[in-house]
DNA sequence: GATCGACGGTGACATTTGTCAGATCCGCCG
DNA sequence: CGGCGGATCTGACAAATGTCACCGTCGATC
């Protein structure tokens, strides 16, 4: 039997994913979360065999939750689930000590079988998303790049984001404007788009 | 039996579904659809009790679908799935003659149970979203100002803006501003949020 | 028939944004 | 030690953005 934690943040959703596992003999689910901290506390409780785990959720992301629990459960393996196939997503997933990563596009029988395979200790990785995080190469902007883009991300000014960020306004400018550099964008906006779309943010 | 079509893109959450409502002994998945036309398309050959429709889908929503389907099957009912509770989402599935409205945040047994209320008759919708819908009031946006800060969204200039949709630059930069005015934002990073939000693109 | 709102436009203006060239620190690496 | 890159800042400049006032045409509505 395969002992199983379940993290996702829309209950229906996560209500209808317990069910699909529920199908499968071998498998059970043991726990559920709806948060990447709540994901963690959970894991050490009932120390599971795999735990899944949504990128997209509230109060710390799914990555972090996965790097404290291969630290804290170091024999659970981590599956990462996203809505996103972001080139940026996969490289941090693999960092943060993830063994597979399915996108939510992908059918519903994928889902067991990485699963299983997991447990077997095999890697699951879809080649396609692979190929592309290769070639796109690491994150290009710097951590306060990152920063700034972020906070320009919700439609702030640029006085907002030195506020918030302690900066002078024509520091801000000159990372937006580097960041709108490295990303090929032709203003802030598009920086953001395009940052988001490889899960640089 | 109640014979339900499901419409979902993301093939994993929609199989997922299916297995939950698979569950329940009085509710049978009769028909699936990854994009909008598709439902409708599938909807017209099975005619079901019950479609079960999802917003954000590739090629066409869910809410033009929806206005399809009760075109073509009056008999069926229309429930709308729906990942963010966005007031003028609410408002556009009851003008498309919806008669159901969750979100995936709620619990999984909602589906159901929602399934049979439909059956019956009656409506749903979550009374909270209903008071904020209807405080709210209806999209204060032109169909143009719509347009404009929607080709906005994508970090466009005001140049690829006017080209695209046939308007002058100045013309361009009054609707922007107009509408930056109606979504109470400081420009149009947050108008974009702001409308988004409130389910007005 | 007058009024109103949506549509489309012009021109001028102030503000914001994006770019560039520097400059100073600091820590790291050969 | 010297050099390099990151972080931070300044000042100046050009381009884009946002605002305002005002002009017309429609079609609907009172």
């Amino acid at each position: 039997m395969i002992r199983v934690l379940l993290a996702e943040d829309q209950a229906m959703v996560r209500g209808a994913l317990v069910s699909l596992l529920g199908l499968e003999p071998d498998i059970e689910v043991v726990g559920e979360a709806a948060s990447g901290p709540e994901a963690v506390a959970v894991a050490r409780e009932v120390r599971p065999d795999v735990a899944l785990l949504d990128i997209e959720m509230p109060g710390g992301d799914g990555i972090t939750a996965a790097a404290m629990i291969r630290e804290e459960v170091p024999d659970c393996r981590v599956v990462i689930l996203t809505t996103f196939g972001r080139p940026g997503y996969l490289r941090r997933a693999m960092e943060a000590g993830a063994v597979a990563f399915l996108v939510k596009d992908s059918p519903a029988s994928e889902l067991a079988a990485a699963v299983r395979r997991v447990r077997r200790g095999e890697r699951v990785i879809d080649p396609d998303l692979a190929a592309v995080a290769l070639s796109a190469g690491p994150n290009p902007l710097s951590p306060r790049e990152r920063d700034v883009l972020a906070a320009a991300a919700d439609g702030s000014t640029v006085g907002d984001i030195a506020g918030r960020l302690h900066l002078s306004e024509g520091t801000v400018r000159n990372y937006l404007s580097s960041a709108i550099h490295k990303t090929h964008a032709r203003n802030r906006i598009e920086a953001v788009r395009r940052a988001r779309s490889q899960g640089w943010l």
